[in-house]
DNA sequence: CCAAAAGTGTTATGCTTACACCCATGT
DNA sequence: ACATGGGTGTAAGCATAACACTTTTGG
């Protein structure tokens, strides 16, 4: 039970999945393995749980040595590996993140990492490919009933911008006028006052949006099964 | 120097919250500390994970101490708990499971084990308040946008019945009318072709129905930005 | 015939998509 | 003027909530 005196003990890593729109489509952060096993191969960012650190510490100063911290708009956890044989060389839990970086920023990496398209991923080392996977399912699914959105885009932009970051997470075309009404409505952003145009040629002015918030909110709380509402 | 490449290790429990829904209320399964730390406060049952077990197949095996595990009709991970501050013992991390029993089952369970109303909770060790209610949570959206139903309704059963399971699980009440809709549209729902008639007193005999999957899927992807309809 | 419980019909509402149309700007 | 991209108006579709009404049973 809880209580054996005995404590098993067990290796602890923790991965991160760091996901960011860049030339328009959704990229991981990889680094290249040198050393045995899977020396080539392709992983997700991180190491071992200190001491005295909770997970979400030693994601960050582990991030840390790959990209700068700050950029990091969204970290939240994903799920526990255990599979014993996950790790060839020894027993190793695995406690994956999903991070996020604002379209825009282009953080300093180390010589063996690189951002990999979603789409067109190497060979990658353990089971960090399922993990990758799973990262892009949570970030859809929470696009489409929080405001997650915020942490995909930069401090400000017009709707086109912030359509074509949807549509490079989501793996769909998104209509940026649909886009607009359904963030609106829901309050998700806000009207800077500022207008911008666009390269060469015309075209009328796109106004620039920034999020309301940029802390994770429920926003469209599940339709179905909600509790009757009370107003007679 | 301390040569980094060797792992850190670090005590790994698993904890399940168990929910039924009972006489109306979901309820949690919950034993009785009876020695330091927290002695007289309850507890998730759990237990150490061992050494090459996955989290999964660990959990079950501690569970099956507490319940008869063929009648845990659901499991899934939740969480992974990391504060070094959370066993005032020793460090430990622990990996937290939602496990759902269905309605009508009355496993045995040992001395110090007890169900309590997750509405009337006594004091709880560790986070586990915190762990208890956040599955909580993940059931409630679950029920929503889910066939998770499944796993709280007996093998058959009236809407009525599964009417107040949903209530009592989501914790306000439920048009009998509304979810036969929306379970029936979503084709969760068989008919099994029996009738039941309740206790005394008249009343029309009510379908017998069975849910049609008892492998989780998800039934209401979610709404909002979905791909554009091909259909032209 | 009446009460009780189950189930169906119907309407209203709200959110979303699709698409046509209008607006603002550069060349 | 006209091309180009941005934004709004509007209608249609669909799922759900609310509630009245019908059906089926027992007494």
């Amino acid at each position: 039970m809880v209580d054996d005196s005995q404590a098993k003990t067990s290796a602890h890593a923790v991965l991160a999945a760091v996901l960011q729109v860049r030339g328009g489509q959704l990229q991981a952060l990889l680094w290249q393995r040198a050393r045995e096993p899977f020396a080539g191969s392709w992983a997700l960012p991180g190491g071992a749980l200190a001491a005295d650190e909770t997970l979400e510490e030693s994601m960050r100063r582990l991030l840390a040595e790959k990209v700068d911290v700050r950029e990091v708009s969204h970290l939240e956890q994903l799920e526990t590996r255990s599979d014993p044989q996950r790790n060839p060389k020894r027993r190793e839990l695995a406690t994956a993140y999903l991070g996020l970086v604002p379209s825009g920023l282009d953080p300093k990496v180390p010589e063996d990492t690189r951002w990999h398209p979603i789409d067109e991923l190497p060979e990658l080392a353990y089971d960090h490919e399922e993990i990758l996977l799973s990262a892009r399912e949570r970030l859809r699914a929470k696009l489409s009933y929080t405001n997650l959105g915020f942490a995909l885009a930069p401090p400000s932009f017009t709707l086109a911008e912030l359509r074509d970051l949807y549509a490079a997470a989501l793996g769909h075309p998104v209509s940026a006028t649909n886009l607009q009404r359904v963030l609106l409505r829901r309050r998700l952003l806000e009207d800077t006052g500022e207008r911008r145009r666009y390269g060469s040629g015309g075209g009328r002015p796109a106004t620039i949006y920034r999020f309301h918030s940029c802390r994770l909110e429920i926003t469209d709380q599940f339709a179905v099964l909600r509790p009757p509402t009370m107003i007679p």
